[in-house]
DNA sequence: TTTTGAGTTGTTCGA
DNA sequence: GTCGAACAACTCAAA
């Protein structure tokens, strides 16, 4: 008698390699059904954003070819998941589901009712873990409870073994005796009508192939450096794997497992500062993931009750939010982070913190706001680093930091990006200003302005809240939350 | 149980 | 110009 077929069904984990799901569904030894279901979600508040998307479709049409070259194929549906995937089963007769599991407060009530019906209806149901060193069900402090600091989260995770990426046998997958309906990757229509991609056409290759690339190529030439150079947004000193963490081309396993290679040389590991701090960064994803499913109500709220009163600015018309969201603040390196998001769907990490604490301490605005923002527009969008980021910048979150924390733009501008290169490459109407003053225009001298072409006010804003009286009033607004 | 020390990424002020 | 201290109060983890 031969086996019945299994479905794979794949999310976000658009990978082959250390893909268990797919690798448990192979060693099954039946006919293997890639399938794909693209999401309708009526009341989803978090439906995806438009760089998403287009990541998503790149990285869709990358794992179509890599299935074909298999000589299988990636069935792509659209609609409800849980009925897709019954459809499915009735067409193919297969007797097994299998998936990767997700985090996010909405999907696991999802997949919990989908593992239950079809359980009930006699299909084998079974799901792995393949975007996680440790899942957050696996963490907790010796209270029983889970962590809400990072520093001893991520020291008791490095007490624990992580397991090695599951590796995928050679040669072609089983086909099934008839394959179901599919619709092509293009007729889901997650690419922009209007032709606002190219800059992340230049900027970025999706796909399973090319971020493997990324981090060999990372781990050989850029990690050991990290530590030095991943604070100046001009160089490449970051990693730049989080837009393919995000859609699941790569996984936590398999940096682990490079950065432990690597370290075979050196004979510790990590294998240097670089190693290990870019390993804490994979920490802060981590326990990211152990906030969201612990606090799922944190996406929205803030995880300190006491910053539901939080007096936010009045934005009558939303003005500063647009001036903000449109990289139109007048301090240079808040607007060269904000254009270089909007032409690439990234933004450097050090920029982000910068261009978050202005929305949230100089013009005071919901860090909801900016949040949302950063949803719709980051191609690594991702619900657990998002929130994290955004309650630790407003400090509602778990790890508190000092309310006194107000990052001063100009400062960080001439810390980080000295010579003025990042501003230069965003804001080319500033590109002729010489480095000492390209971080404070309003300070240069009238005849430096006419020299570099600069009009304050019209050629580039002025200003729109000054550093020490928005200082003052953030800190007043914070000492406004002491209990008593 | 109680106590202690620490807590990603900073800025300002005064010596 | 450089340097160190001050900047809330609180919660959490661990001893």
């Amino acid at each position: 008698m031969s086996i019945s077929p299994a479905l794979v069904w794949f999310r976000s984990d658009l990978r082959l390699q250390d893909n268990p799901a797919l690798t448990h569904a192979l060693e099954r030894g039946g006919p293997v059904l890639p399938v794909y279901i693209d999401e309708e979600d009526e009341d989803d508040q978090w439906r995806e954003g438009a760089a998403s998307r287009w990541w998503r479709h790149h990285a869709l049409v990358a794992l179509e070819r890599a299935l074909q070259e298999r000589g299988s194929r990636l069935i792509v549906a659209r609609g409800v998941p849980g009925e897709i995937l019954k459809q499915c089963l009735r067409d193919t007769q297969a007797g097994a589901v299998y998936w990767n599991r997700r985090y996010e407060p909405q999907a696991i009530a999802r997949d919990t009712a989908i593992k239950k019906t079809l359980t009930e209806s006699g299909v084998e149901v079974a799901s792995f873990n393949a975007a996680l060193l440790h899942e957050p069900h696996e963490i907790r402090n010796k209270q029983g409870g889970p962590f809400q600091v990072f520093s001893p989260y991520w020291r008791h995770c490095l007490t624990r073994p992580v397991a090695p990426p599951v590796k995928l046998r050679a040669g072609e997958f089983l086909a099934p005796a008839n394959w179901p309906r599919s619709l092509r990757v293009e007729e889901l229509e997650l690419l922009p009508r209007i032709r606002w991609d190219k800059g992340l056409e230049t900027t970025w290759t999706p796909g399973e192939e090319a971020g493997q690339r990324r981090l060999r190529e990372f781990v050989k030439r850029g990690m050991d450096t990290y530590d030095e150079q991943r604070n100046f947004p001009a160089h490449d000193g970051t990693s730049r794997l989080s837009p393919w963490l995000r859609h699941g081309e790569l996984s936590p396993r398999q940096i682990w497992a490079a950065v432990k290679n690597a370290s075979r040389g050196a004979g510790v590991f990590p294998p240097s500062r670089g190693a290990s701090l870019f390993l804490n960064e994979i920490g802060w994803r981590e326990f990211a993931y152990h906030l969201l499913y612990h606090f799922p109500h944190t996406t929205t709220q803030p995880l300190r009750t006491e910053f539901a009163r939080f007096p936010w600015r009045d934005d009558p018309g939303g003005r500063l939010l647009q001036a903000w969201r449109r990289g139109l603040t007048g301090y240079p390196i808040v607007d060269a982070g904000l254009r270089q998001l909007w032409e690439t769907g990234w933004m450097h990490n050090r920029v982000r913190m910068v261009a978050a604490s202005f929305l949230v301490k100089h013009l005071r605005l919901p860090w909801q706001d900016g949040a949302r923002w950063f949803w719709d527009t980051l191609v690594d969008a991702d619900l657990a680093s998002n929130t994290l980021g955004w309650q630790w910048t407003a400090g509602s979150g778990a790890d508190a930091a000092p309310y006194f924390r107000v990052f001063a733009p100009v400062l960080q501008g001439r810390k980080f990006d000295p010579d003025g290169e990042y501003v230069r490459r965003w804001i080319p109407e500033l590109g002729r200003l010489p480095a000492k003053f390209i971080h404070a225009p309003w300070e240069a001298p009238q005849e430096e302005l006419k020299r570099a072409s600069v009009t304050l006010g019209e050629t580039y804003p002025l200003p729109i809240v000054g550093h020490a009286e928005a200082r003052e009033e953030a800190l007043a607004a914070y000492q406004s939350l002491k209990k008593g």
